[in-house]
DNA sequence: CTAGCACTAGTTTTT
DNA sequence: CTAGTGCTAG
């Protein structure tokens, strides 16, 4: 995929920031614009601080730049190029930025361009999977893959785990796709291969599952495949094995910059190291001599340690904590001063984070002046918490406070949007949620796309068993399992052997016509691609002639109806692909689709086929935009998606523990930890103003939850919390009480269900609804602790969820597998 | 083979 | 509660 990829969507327009010009259509450059671009050392440094300079001019060894939130690090990187280019002579080519998500990238892009004009273009903006699939794509033949590879997201992964788990005859409830995956994950993400993967196994689980691993490996290289991981493992494993390739990149890129390198897993770090490092990889590989001959790039990386918020897929902050000692000489530059919020939310998010353990010190400040108080609500339930979020919002639009595109509203999970979504439509607020269900993770869209991949890439079985029966054509089970069988017994994809039907015996005429056409269909579209056919004009018809827009025409599923205008989105994509793929962009404002500078004449006859599509499509999946902030509504999202933005006014809700901090990290100091960093995040997005709540019941999977007050609430200092609204007085238990009468807990036990249905009326709200007893569990049990069970026999606690009378626990019990138990009912003991 | 139903199970965050 | 999966009856 192109670097800084543009998006297919508009969404990553970038809004004018700090003074800078704003991007402009295409078009002639706007001579005002260029008269603002600074050539000059004060032009490029103006409104830059001390240490901002420094990190702009700093040359000759490697940088990590510390960046508190708000500290202007998107500033510095952009500034930093730009003089890379204007004054020290560097040509764009040779630069190499990564970020973590295309959007940005994308805005990296075009601030840069804003300062140095189309010159910038050849520079590498992108992601890390971004880079690691351009150079795969042309290099990774000498892995003995193809080219024209498909990359497989979690979806089609876990699909294909599942059908090796299926075919290994185990048992799906012990071995989850789920675990297996991230099992697997984890591997790639230390650059584990399978047979090291085995080694490395110590229990006879590790065993099972590194020998998933090797056959799911398989799999994915016989489909011609690779995953997300795949991408930059197997990108370190080309560097390291093509001395002269890591050479030639180390002579492109002489200034390579890294964002977010907090979030950066072993994995990336390796890749960096191979682009960036001094001694060989591997050490005393003569081979990888000549490779070293090449001084290192400079490199700048930036990060905040405090804002690490993804551990869970692998990343480790070790890498930033130890820059200093893998890139020897290297120099720290810190950024303290905040240009963002008040101080008041400065100090109410330095008095939380304080709270983590082995955290570097580090303190914002800004000079902004103290600002409005933190204003805080404890509602009674989820949806009183919605209401007095919308009440608010509309008072301080009403005063002129603010307006609702500067509003954002935060939570922990994407399912806590519903209630804000209910209220908000009755309301009339205007409101836009960001993630949650994606545009590409739609069944239809991942049909289509299906589809496609599985006419540009015949080998991508897991694409063409998804679609070989949709929309329905009477090839069922037993037929798939013929071809497969077919298939397997060759060696041959899966999708030969729908060729091939013809020599399967033993199946009914009607499955083989069906199979015969399905083939034919097939056929037909790869012939297009084979012809130069636009990518839209076969997506186009693919849907048209597989009968998949007249299944949802004619059915009657009112779902369908959005079904088919996701389609015709889908389609519409497609051709503001092709269309990109025939601009050229001159006034370099916004989006910028050549690959190199010799590209720029050429550019007109972009590539537009169906791979270039797919490549595009596949690594884009933030395909709900963020709002822009002319238009006027306000942002839903969670915290993590909130990471890099910021807004006017924001509502951080959900403070209860079980729910933020995340139930499933309460046993870990870890865990928790990153918890408190997401916090963290999501206070320093406000500029102005902030508002916090909680809900004391709330509603999860059907039963009512009695929450306490989230731990990292009493962690921001009292004096800057104005409570609107405090709990009512208790009705009647108390939740923080540990001791409970014997008597109530036995009774418990015996009759758990209907206990926990019995409570009174409810103190608030709609009067219906069964409340839970406030009981503590029979057992307190935290992750760690050796349990008894009078079936399963010994095993340890994983982890617990849900409190009071609804805990669950999840306990592994070696051989019999892991269980989750509703601690109310399970005959355990503690040991 | 499909459609309809019951059941289940699972809900953190994302390239 | 809801999506996705597994089962049974046509």
């Amino acid at each position: 995929m192109s670097d800084a990829t543009p998006d297919l969507f508009s969404f990553f327009a970038t809004a004018p920031r700090d003074g800078e010009a704003a991007p402009r259509p295409a078009g002639r450059p706007d001579p005002a614009a260029l008269a603002r671009r600074p050539t000059t050392e004060e032009g490029l440094l103006a409104g830059l601080n001390g240490p901002q300079r420094e990190a702009v001019l700093h040359a000759g060894s490697p940088v990590l730049v510390v960046a508190g939130a708000g500290s202007g690090k998107t500033r510095v990187l952009t500034r930093r190029i730009a003089h890379l280019v204007q004054l020290r002579g560097v040509h764009p080519g040779s630069i190499l930025a990564i970020t973590f998500t295309n959007k940005a990238a994308a805005e990296m892009r075009a601030r840069v361009v804003e300062l140095v004009g189309n010159r910038a273009r050849p520079m590498w903006v992108s992601t890390f999977h971004s880079a690691a699939v351009r150079m795969l794509r042309s290099d990774i033949d000498r892995l003995g893959m193809s080219r024209n590879f498909s990359i497989y997201d979690d979806t089609d992964a876990k699909r294909l785990i599942t059908l090796v788990t299926r075919d290994a005859s185990l048992d799906p409830k012990k071995f989850q796709p789920r675990a297996i995956m991230n099992w697997i994950s984890n591997q790639k993400n230390d650059l584990i291969d399978p047979p090291a993967a085995k080694d490395a196994a110590t229990s006879g689980n590790d065993r099972t599952y590194a020998e998933l691993y090797d056959e799911y490996q398989r799999r994915l290289r016989a489909a011609n495949a690779l995953d997300f991981d795949d991408l930059i493992m197997s990108v370190v494993t080309l560097l390291r094995t093509c001395p002269d390739l890591r050479e030639q990149y180390r002579r492109r890129f002489r200034h390579v910059l890294v964002d977010e390198y907090q979030d950066t897993n072993a994995a990336q770090y390796e890749f960096i190291r191979a682009l960036c490092g001094r001694e060989p990889v591997p050490p005393g590989d003569p081979e990888e001599e000549a490779a070293v001959r090449v001084d290192p790039p400079e490199l700048m990386v930036v990060g905040d340690s405090d804002q690490s918020i993804y551990a869970f897929r692998g990343a480790t902050i070790r890498n930033i904590l130890s820059f200093e000692s893998d890139f020897p000489g290297a120099t720290t530059i810190l950024l303290e001063q905040n240009y963002r919020s008040t101080q008041t939310i400065l100090t109410a998010a330095n008095s939380l984070i304080k709270a983590n353990p082995d955290r570097p010190a580090k303190n914002l400040w800004t000079d902004a002046g103290d600002g409005e108080r933190i204003v805080g609500y404890v509602a009674d339930t989820e949806h009183d918490e919605a209401a007095w979020v919308a009440r608010r919002i509309d008072s301080l639009v009403d005063a002129g406070s603010t307006s609702y595109g500067d509003v954002a509203v935060f939570y922990r999970t994407n399912a806590q949007s519903r209630p804000f979504e209910d209220v908000f439509i009755r309301t009339g607020l205007p409101y836009r949620v960001v993630g949650g269900v994606r545009f590409y993770e739609r069944r239809e869209v991942r049909d289509a796309v299906a589809y496609l991949r599985a006419i540009a890439n015949p080998a991508d079985d897991v694409s063409v068993r998804r679609i070989l029966n949709v929309p329905k054509r009477g090839i069922g089970a037993r037929a798939e399992a013929s071809l497969e069988v077919f298939a397997t017994a060759r060696r041959i994809p899966f999708s030969q052997a729908v060729d091939r039907v013809g020599e399967i015996g033993a199946m009914a005429t009607r499955s083989v016509n069906q199979i015969r056409s399905f083939g034919e269909l097939m056929a037909r579209h790869r012939a297009m691609v084979d012809a130069g056919a636009r990518a839209d004009e076969i997506l186009d018809s693919i849907l048209k002639d597989s009968g998949y827009i007249a299944e949802l025409e004619n059915s009657k599923d009112p779902q369908d109806e959005t079904r088919l205008e996701n389609l015709v989105e889908l389609v519409s994509v497609a051709q503001e692909f092709v269309a990109r793929a025939h601009t050229i962009d001159l006034a370099g404002g916004e989006d910028t689709e050549a690959e190199d500078v010799a590209a720029d004449d050429s550019a007109l006859e972009g590539d537009d086929s169906l791979p270039a599509f797919l490549e595009q499509i596949a690594l884009v999946a933030d395909s709900d935009s963020i709002p822009e902030e002319g238009e006027g509504v306000v942002t839903l999202m969670t915290l993590h998606t909130a990471k890099g933005l910021e807004f006017d006014t924001v509502f951080v809700t959900g403070f209860e523990d079980g729910v933020f901090p995340h139930a499933r990290s309460l046993g870990d100091s870890k865990e928790l930890a990153e918890e408190r960093r997401l916090a963290y995040v999501g206070l320093t997005r406000a500029r102005k103003r902030l508002l916090i709540s909680r809900a004391v019941v709330r509603t999860m999977w059907g039963t009512p939850q009695y929450n306490p007050p989230s731990r990292f609430i009493e962690e921001i200092p009292a004096r800057l919390i104005d409570w609107e609204r405090l709990a009512e007085a208790s009705p009647g238990w108390d939740w923080q009480s540990q001791d409970r009468s014997s008597s109530a807990r036995e009774s418990l036990d015996r009759d758990g269900a209907s206990f926990s249905q019995a409570g009174s009326g409810r103190a608030f709200g709609s009067g219906k609804g069964p409340r839970h007893a406030p009981k503590s569990p029979v057992l307190s049990l935290t992750p760690g602790d050796k349990v008894l069970h009078s079936t399963f026999g010994l095993g340890t606690v994983l982890a617990t969820r849900g409190s009071g009378a609804n805990t669950n626990v999840d306990v592994d019990f070696g051989s019999v597998g892991t269980k989750r138990l509703a601690l109310k009912f399970a005959p355990l003991e503690k040991l």
